[in-house]
DNA sequence: CGGGATCCTGCCTGATACTG
DNA sequence: CAGTATCAGGCAGGATCCCG
């Protein structure tokens, strides 16, 4: 059967359409590590404006990726961490990972 | 200023820079299933330009992520192929599939 | 058939200011 | 601290034409 037949079921196009935005993989590489407040996230990615920074976490949360935690605390207290779902990611993180660490800059394998 | 984070070596930011792009992991995929033709690239990937899709093959080859042969011929004859370092992105792409597989539309796991 | 050249559009994004 | 509101801009991408 030709590939080119359906890609509307396609599941890689399925995975980039929940978690290939330009920031997306940077947010959730970060809460790989553990939960995270939205100032570590705009303080560890640099350049990113709250308002993006802010759109992404919500896509993320209504994908059931991640899970925001309020604690009702003066000052506010916001922690975004992984849910099932999200963590269940880890394979795919972890591939890009060994792959971006087994490939130098000018493509010669390590 | 371009965005410098303190995760300015990690590996997953690398490869995003590499094959981050909107349609380059579905190109990959479509080649993924052996080499391609410009026209079938562009009749697979339905609504890519060819200006397009022309931008990210070229991308692809000067990371020496895909290699371009022409065949001498009337009509011409080009054939996109995957290179080693290419082939070496399979695990990501796997674990994408995998992932796409594993969560229905409602983000129920299957 | 495989693209390059051109022009144009729109979405994503950034910057900044402001608030509970 | 954790965001929203508003405004504006760039740049990826689309549409179209054309040529080797």
């Amino acid at each position: 059967m030709s590939h080119e037949s359906n890609h509307q079921n396609c599941p890689i196009e399925k995975t980039m359409n929940v978690i290939g935005g330009k920031w997306t993989f940077l947010i959730l590489r970060d809460i790989f590590y553990g939960p995270q407040r939205f100032g570590e996230l705009q303080r560890s990615l640099r350049g990113i404006s709250p308002r993006t920074l802010s759109l992404r976490l919500k896509e993320l949360e209504e994908e059931g990726i991640i899970s925001r935690v309020i604690y009702s605390e003066i000052p506010p207290h916001v922690e975004y961490s992984l849910t099932k779902r999200g963590q269940s990611l880890h394979p795919i993180f972890e591939a890009m990972k060994e792959w971006g660490n087994s490939w130098d800059v000018l493509g010669q394998k390590k």
